[in-house]
DNA sequence: GCGACAG
DNA sequence: ATCTTGTCGC
C-alpha cells in the first residue's frame, strides 16, 4: 500500500518524478466588473514543495471573445501563452515543470477544456483546476453526493466524477476536513489524473491550491492598485 | 422545446 | 468573471 499523496507525478514513461518537482505554476485572469474587454492576466511560479512565490507577473490584456461554456480557451489561451512565453526567454530558470489552469482539463465537452489547449501550446504538463462543476455526460450536481468518495490523508477526500458513459472526467477534491464544497481537478494533459490529485492536495490547505490562488489574488490586487476596482 | 452552461 | 456584510472559527 501506498499513500496517495506520496505518489510520483506521473505514470507515463516521461514521468514527471515527484523528487524532480521543484516550481509549479499557476495561471489566472480576473475581470473587471463593467468591463468586457480590459482584464488582468497573471502568471506565478511557486517553489515546490515550500509553496513560496518566486515569480509573479501581471499584464493588463484585451478580450476579444465572448465567454461561452465550452469555449474559455478560445477567451483566454493567447493571453496565457504569451505570459509563458515571457517568462521562458526572460527567466527560464524559473520555468514550472507543471502549472495550475483555472479551468478545467479533460473535463469538458470535448475533452479538452483551457488547461489542455495551454499545454500543448507550451509544451509543460497542466492540471485543470475547476471551482464550479461543468456539466459534461450526464455530470450533475447530484452526481457529487452520489460519487464514489475516497478518504485521502490529512482528512480531504476526493470524489469520482464518472459520467453517464462511465468515463473518469476528473475529481472532486477537498482538500482537508474543514473543506465542505471540493475544487474539480482534471488532467490537462503530461501527468495522471491521481498525479494531479495527489498534487494539488500538496498544494496549502484553502479551497483552492495555492497557484491557482496566488494568481488570482495577484492578478485582482493588481487591478485594485491601478484603480479599475 | 427546456434546462445546463469552466471563467 | 464580478457585485457584497456580517459572521463564525482557528
Amino acid at each position: 500500500m501506498c499513500d496517495l499523496a506520496d505518489a510520483d507525478v506521473a505514470t507515463e514513461e516521461t514521468a514527471l518524478k515527484v523528487e524532480a518537482l521543484t516550481l509549479i505554476g499557476g495561471v489566472d485572469i480576473s475581470f473587471i466588473k463593467g468591463n468586457d474587454t480590459l482584464a488582468c492576466a497573471c502568471l506565478v511560479v511557486l517553489s515546490y514543495p515550500s509553496l513560496q512565490t518566486v515569480y509573479a507577473e501581471c499584464t493588463m490584456v484585451h478580450i476579444s471573445e465572448p465567454y461561452i461554456a465550452g469555449f474559455l480557451a478560445f477567451r483566454e489561451v493567447s493571453h496565457l501563452v504569451d505570459m509563458v512565453n515571457v517568462l521562458k526567454t526572460t527567466r527560464p530558470d524559473l520555468v514550472p515543470q507543471v502549472i495550475m489552469v483555472d479551468g478545467n482539463g479533460l473535463l469538458h465537452h470535448q475533452g479538452f477544456g483551457l488547461a489542455s489547449h495551454l499545454s500543448v501550446l507550451i509544451s509543460i504538463p497542466t492540471v485543470g483546476v475547476g471551482k464550479t462543476l461543468l456539466m459534461v455526460d450526464g455530470l450533475s450536481k447530484d452526481v457529487i453526493t452520489l460519487a464514489e468518495r475516497i478518504p485521502l490523508g490529512g482528512g480531504g477526500e476526493m470524489l469520482e466524477l464518472r459520467g453517464n458513459s462511465g468515463t473518469l472526467w476528473g475529481m472532486g477534491v477537498c482538500m482537508n476536513a474543514k473543506v465542505t464544497s471540493p475544487i474539480y481537478v482534471s488532467v490537462g494533459s503530461g501527468i495522471s489524473l491521481l498525479s494531479a490529485v495527489a498534487l494539488v492536495r500538496r498544494c496549502g490547505q484553502f479551497r483552492v491550491p495555492e497557484p491557482v490562488r496566488q494568481a488570482d489574488l495577484r492578478s485582482r490586487h493588481y487591478l485594485r492598485m491601478n484603480g479599475y476596482a
